[in-house]
DNA sequence: TTGTACGCGTTATCAG
DNA sequence: CTGATAACGCGTACAA
């Protein structure tokens, strides 16, 4: 069942039919209502392919991760998806792994099945050499590139975002204006994230005018096991710590385990901060205290931006939401915020 | 730069372009390398749409996802996604939420893109009442089905899934022949992998001839913490139980948490089976029992399966593994089995 | 081995 | 308001 089959049964030609379907030009009433009565009967759908090629789009997106079976992107993807599925585009997923070749040659085979715009989710995309972030652009020059909870400036790339670093910074000033000063910060990698997390960390000491002990940055990418060994390996080496923050959950629930291997109570003895507000994080004991980074939000700015684009309409290059702690069972010092719920 | 503009450079026509772009037919030598190298300065990549329109395929398979944030499903995501991009067809994901008018909805959404296949993803899409399920022979008339870790016996249907019954009557077994006789089984859902967990758990006592109270199969959706206080509710109204047996490790951490709040000890006075091998297992104290119902492989089986099909072979429409007992903190009466890893 | 010409289903343009 | 027709770019019989 065709458009041709269409108009030959209401007597019309295809354009007409093609105008009803599209609703955009003027057709009388009585023709539209004979031609949806027939489209309506016959369950006429138009053909996507024959469609993609006049329209050269099939309102598809692209959402490239690194893994999508990880907590964080899991429920990344799961909103997007659902933004983008309420806005009537389609998502394409395409799980890339970590290493930067593999990446540029999936963002490439996305392009080519020509998505109208792509989202990079996570901040593992931008690397800390410019140049490395050369595939980025390229592909910004053909559709335009969203990034979610990364930044990087360039024209056609929008960033939705949470502000780690000032989080960060904030829950790091708290610790040290509590005349804490043995302070960890264990984060996983060195994405655009992993860098404003760190700059916050270390921008707290700086700002006191503290000195802040190289080895007091640990970067460790692991399971939760792995983590719990990996402190334990720091405070052989002599490294005192009575406090951790974690660039995300899995890290933090691998410093409780370093708590308890070593008997220290938690939180009293031992404090941890985690990092994404997990489900994980509720089911150790005590719950982690954690750094809600309002992914659904951003998820929800960064297609926001994405429609307005694609729609002609300017969309702020950068969207920048600021992130709340959670306090629970592993801290002591912060505020208690209003949970959003969901888990 | 198209087609045409490919055949004008290399002075020949479309037509051995093409046989060259897809190596079929016979291109001498000379021509081929003259083109391939024409193909390879100009950086032509054939429209997909056009491509599309006349192949009527874009190689593009539909994945339908209750929930894809979730712990399981996101996993199962992931490996069908990798083992789909392998053999060269891109995913699109959609996630329905639970209600049946949705998840049919957006199946036809999908089968309206002319995806090649469809893949649900999760036994929630089995009703119970069998006439729910013709939109999902509906859409079998249409693409080859996949369910993975569902069951459905209908044409052009193929299901890949873990035997769920199995190990829950032998886990249950374990239990009934070592004398514990105060079972629970806490399951989430009357899918179809519910109801195999279901009369597994039955099947261990009626094998035995030991009566079984309805009261100890309790059917519960919610969080960790619901689950926690459903269990505490159930003790409350007079039902004594010392062993229970998740349908996933969510609900196991509930039980856990459960454990807590009564000050039972686990596993000595309290035993907790969970059910899914997944992250969460890990982070709580003692680490959960549980059992591993082989998601990588049978996404993998759920991909072979598809591929068969699609390449016009025969596929087996069932391809069942079993499952394994994976022992850790909170049970002792299994043998330990070597974990797959990945956590 | 190679080329021609048509079909695929739609939208856009222009003429009426 | 409506119709005819030309793209859109590729695959593929069929012809040479």
């Amino acid at each position: 069942m065709n458009i041709y089959d269409i108009s030959k049964k209401a007597g019309v030609s295809i354009a007409t039919v093609s105008r009803v379907m599209n609703g955009n030009a003027s057709v009388s009433e009585k023709t539209r209502q004979k031609i949806l009565a027939i489209i309506a009967e016959t369950d006429y759908t138009p053909n996507v392919f024959a469609r993609g090629l006049g329209l050269n789009t099939m309102k598809t997106i692209g959402l490239l991760c690194a893994d999508s079976s990880d907590q964080f992107f899991s429920r990344a993807v799961y909103y997007l998806e659902r933004a983008l599925r309420a806005s009537h585009y389609d998502a394409i997923l395409s799980c890339t792994g970590m290493e930067l070749e593999t990446r540029a040659e999936y963002l490439k085979r996305l392009l080519a099945k020509k998505v109208d715009a792509v989202i990079l989710v996570g901040s593992s995309f931008i690397e800390p050499v410019a140049s490395h972030n050369q595939y980025i652009l390229d592909a910004a020059a053909e559709v335009p590139v969203i990034i979610l909870n990364g930044y990087l400036k360039a024209p056609n790339v929008y960033c939705a975002l949470c502000d780690d670093g000032d989080i960060v910074s904030q829950v790091t000033s708290v610790y040290l204006d509590h005349g804490k000063r043995d302070l960890l910060l264990l984060y996983r990698s060195d994405s655009y994230s992993g860098r404003c997390k760190l700059a916050g960390f270390k921008n707290a000491f700086a700002k006191r005018g503290l000195p802040l002990d190289p080895r007091r940055t640990v970067l460790f990418n692991g399971t939760i096991a792995q983590a719990r060994d990996k402190l334990l390996a720091v405070a052989e080496q002599g490294l005192f710590f009575d406090t951790v923050i974690a660039g995300d959950d899995e890290l933090a629930i691998g410093a409780l385990k370093y708590a308890k291997a070593r008997h220290l109570a938690v939180p009293e003895q031992f404090s941890i901060m985690g990092y994404n507000n997990s489900q994980l994080g509720v089911c150790c004991e005590p719950e982690l205290s954690t750094i809600d980074n309002q992914l659904s939000f951003c998820c929800s700015n960064a297609v926001a931006a994405l429609m307005s684009v694609l729609n002609g309409k300017p969309a702020p290059a950068k969207t920048m939401l600021s992130a709340n702690v959670i306090q629970r069972g592993t801290t002591t010092l912060f505020d208690t915020v209003r949970e959003s719920g969901g888990l």
